[in-house]
DNA sequence: AACTGTGGCCGTGGTC
DNA sequence: GACCACGGCCAC
């Protein structure tokens, strides 16, 4: 067969292991012009080490090198030996590098070298191999690409080159932007919202795509159909139908909110009764489950299916306002669009009728596949930055957590770093590790009180530039040539007795080495954001690259704290956050010097007052904190305010409320933090009068406007004239019923729920209204979706006594207003005689 | 499998 | 009625 070149895309990447025990792997990608390219690599080994007692070195290395084993499934060789120098965790180390056959010989290999006595230790033998390969062969996914090598016959392949690897090398920095994307949903007819996929048949199929193509598959008729209707006579057909779209269109994506836990599986469980294979990728090999239980993912070789859920609720969730996580609600925060709400109940009812009924059913599924392509458009500038910074396939990233992306990155550095990736640690290792803890930040008490001028210093990623100056690290740290005058950590309390660490001063730590980079980085693509027009289409590929540094530093040091770590360090973690405090705490007591009152401080901020000084006096005294922080640390002036509030702890009037504040800035912008209005768990009512009344206190300057909003509320509550869907609390239900040890009443609700077959698992958001009635306010909680059908009528008194005035009581506190002057009686009969 | 960390507030049920 | 643990969610 001929010798090819070819330039490509690596999307994807996995490997097989063939009958005869040889290790494959593929590189699936795309080419400038949209053909699809396996690069089948079949010349690499993976690898783990061992390391020898010293003694025994050259008899360990002798055994090793003859080593070979024939198991009831094939045979596991040492392919090579090399012996290395690198470092584990701060020790430098003479290895063994030692090459195997196959994945499954690492096993079998250490299993007799274990066995050995001039055995110690072996590193590195759970890394994926993905990680060693992408390393070892110097390769950067989504990064144009050059293959050099034999074709070679296509058989199995839907691919148009398939090609046995001579050389594979990255080229330059060109990334790939244009990806193909098809996105899909499927509408199940069931009536309760726990479809069952053994008597529950798929409705409908609609897909939808990032270049004009899109359809909804229907096994029912009605007359006139929109343009992107296809009849068809059954389930199966559909289903037959939507794979051979996804066959035809070969885009590069295949894009699901929800596919890994709910349409794959449920379009797979489907698909078996009629013996259709969900073929879908780069191979005719069957659709793949990868992993258990809530981490299921599925997966195609070569056709990259991303979930944008999974991806949405490890990362994104944190920074979206969004009480649910449903596409809707994601989509209406992100995209600004958001689709009708129809529940379970009318679904069923739109099918069943048809005719007009069933066009509205099909439209609304094309919006959900619509939604999803616009999500992923939106969301893939961020994927793939994370691609590229981590190094690893779309498929995996997408699927990830803080700590993966960390360890990853940490993974795919250690190799040019000289460091050995140490093991994952076990059950017991982990147990220990969980029951440990650490002091954390400060956080200081504020004064409860209404402020005005208020000026916000923080510290620019506290933890990432401590981490950096400090050089606070597993690798450095109490190094043996360091104990005299190494970097000290201040003293920190620990059980009673007071104890400090020290890090190496002679040579960077790993972790810093690479914070130091992803922040040196971060500094200049602020500086090319600042440059470039917003319009620009690189604006987002900044931004997007921004995002996921960003994500990267700021989880690092949460990672060192976290007991399934590799690179696992309690002390640094408390070095970490002994150092902010100080730092912190030093900045507010030069403000104290500097004549400035401190009404606020968390973490890494700190909030003061400037009146009688002016904003030249907090410029002066936010330049002399700067001048005197060591290395990369920096405090940052966030801005000026012209009032904000601080409230007392429930009950305790002297002791002001942390963790709680607001604020209008000078745009008139009003900020809260940590009311309840900013808490999913209240209903809509308290949160809207809450942001009213603290609206009319900052903002306009009308306290007596707010009491007239508090008691007009009270009033409407009382004539029943809010509407159910203010009263609804949303709370999460964060376990199986039998496992909560006092019943709250988000979970009797949810159980009640239950018995009428609304289905709640771990997870579900339970949205519950309280009744009126006697008793227990859980023995009054019912779904929201059972009091509206039933017309049950909500309790005013729980509303009035346990959502509003809880919310509004400690903000008219601070201003002198009681309980009796909230509810006073002559003022509401005198406004409704003005009425 | 779900799991980056600690600090913090506060309603509710449950116990005395 | 006082007190405390549980449970959830938020700040950073």
């Amino acid at each position: 067969m001929p010798i090819l070149v070819v330039e490509f895309y690596p999307i994807d990447l996995d490997y097989v292991v063939t009958k005869a025990g040889r290790l494959i792997v593929r590189i699936f990608g795309i080419t400038e012009d949209r053909r699809r390219i396996v690069a089948i690599d079949p010349n690499f080994r993976p690898y783990f080490y061992v390391l020898p007692k010293p003694e025994k070195f050259e008899e360990l290395l002798k055994f090793l090198k003859g080593l070979h084993i024939t198991g009831k499934r094939g045979s596991y060789k040492v392919m090579d030996c090399e012996v290395v120098g690198r470092e584990l965790i701060g020790r430098k180390v003479k290895a063994i590098k030692v090459y195997v056959n196959s994945p499954a010989a690492i096993h079998w290999i250490l299993d007799e070298v274990e066995k050995h006595e001039g055995f110690l230790d072996k590193v590195g033998k759970d890394v994926p191999l993905r990680t060693m390969y992408l390393v070892e062969r110097g390769l950067q996914m989504l990064v144009k690409t050059r293959v050099i090598g034999e074709e070679v016959e296509k058989r199995k392949y839907r691919a148009d080159y398939v090609i046995e690897v001579h050389k594979i090398e990255n080229l330059n920095g060109d990334t790939l932007k244009d990806f193909k994307i098809l996105s899909f949903d499927i509408e199940v007819h069931n009536f309760r919202g726990a479809p069952r996929a053994s008597t529950d048949a798929i409705t409908t199929i609609s897909i939808s795509s990032n270049y004009g193509f899109r359809k909804v598959l229907v096994a029912k008729r009605f007359e006139n159909p929109p343009p992107y209707v296809e009849f068809l006579d059954s389930e199966m057909d559909i289903i037959r139908r939507f794979c051979e779209i996804v066959k035809k269109e070969a885009p590069d994506l295949i894009v699901s909110y929800n596919g890994d836990l709910f349409d794959f599986p449920y379009l797979q469980a489907r698909a078996a009764r009629y013996r259709i294979e969900l073929d879908l990728g780069f191979t005719q090999t069957p659709v793949k489950f990868v992993g258990k239980g809530r981490s299921k993912s599925v997966r195609f070789a070569g056709l990259v299916h991303l979930d944008l859920y999974p991806f949405i609720s490890n990362l994104i969730a944190p920074t979206l306002r969004t009480e649910t996580l449903d596409l809707s609600s994601v989509s209406g925060e992100l995209l600004g669009e958001e689709k009708v709400k129809v529940d379970w109940e009318e679904l069923w009812n739109m099918w069943q009728e048809g005719g007009e009924k069933l066009r509205k059913l099909v439209e609304y599924a094309l919006t959900d596949a619509e939604l999803t392509c616009k999500l992923c458009e939106k969301l893939l500038p961020i994927l793939i930055e994370l691609s590229k910074v981590v190094n690893l396939p779309l498929f995996y990233v997408s699927r990830m957590s803080y700590s993966q992306l960390v360890e990853s990155y940490l993974m795919k550095e250690a190799e040019r770093l000289n460091q050995l990736i140490p093991n994952k640690p076990k059950g017991e290792e982990i147990k220990e590790r969980k029951k440990k803890s650490y002091m954390g930040a400060f956080v200081f008490e504020p004064l409860p009180g209404f402020y005005r001028n208020i000026a916000i210093l923080d510290f620019r990623s506290l933890y990432p530039t401590i981490i950096v100056t400090h050089n606070i690290c597993p690798t450095t740290l109490n190094c043996e040539c360091c104990r005299k005058d190494g970097i000290f950590t201040p003293e920190i309390l620990k059980a009673g007795k007071k104890v400090v660490y020290h890090f190496c001063k002679k040579k960077d730590g790993f972790i810093p080495t690479l914070l130091n980079d992803l922040l040196f980085r971060r500094g200049r693509i602020k500086e090319m954001l600042k440059k470039i027009d917003r319009n620009d289409p690189d604006y987002k590929i900044l931004e997007a690259r921004d995002y996921a540094l960003k994500t990267i530093a700021n989880a690092t040091y949460g990672y060192l704290g976290f007991a399934r770590a590799r690179w696992y360090c309690l002390e640094c973690a408390e070095s970490i956050t002994a150092f902010g405090r100080k730092y912190i705490i030093e900045v507010v007591n030069s403000a104290w010097s500097f004549g400035f009152k401190v009404i606020y401080g968390d973490t890494d901020s700190i909030m003061i007052s400037f009146e009688g000084k002016s904003k030249e006096d907090v410029l002066k005294f936010f330049t002399a904190v700067n001048e005197r922080l060591p290395g990369i640390m920096e405090l940052e002036l966030r801005g000026f305010y012209p009032a904000g509030i601080w409230v007392s702890r429930r009950g305790e009037i002297e002791r002001g409320a942390k963790k709680k504040y607001a604020l209008v800035d000078e745009n008139g912008r009003i900020i809260i933090k940590g009311f309840e209005f900013v808490r999913r768990d209240w209903a809509s009512i308290a949160k809207r009068v809450q942001m009213e009344v603290l609206t009319a206190i900052l903002k306009e300057n009308d306290p007596g406007k707010a009491l007239q909003i508090v008691r007009n509320t009270i009033s409407e509550l009382k004539e029943h004239r809010v509407p159910l869907e203010e009263l609804v609390i949303y709370t999460q239900l964060t376990r199986e019923f039998k496992e909560y040890e006092s019943l709250g009443p988000h979970i009797t609700a949810a159980m009640r729920g239950a018995e009428r077959g609304y289905y709640a698992e771990p997870g579900t958001i339970i949205k519950w209204v309280v009744i009126e009635g006697p008793g227990k306010i859980s023995e009054r909680a019912y779904l929201y979706e059972d009091v509206r059908g039933k017309k049950l009528k909500y309790d005013p008194e729980y509303y009035i006594n346990h959502q509003i005035l809880p919310a509004v009581q400690g903000i008219l506190e601070v201003l002198g207003f009681g309980l009796d002057d909230i509810l006073s009686k002559k003022q509401e009969k005198l406004e409704k005689f003005m009425k």
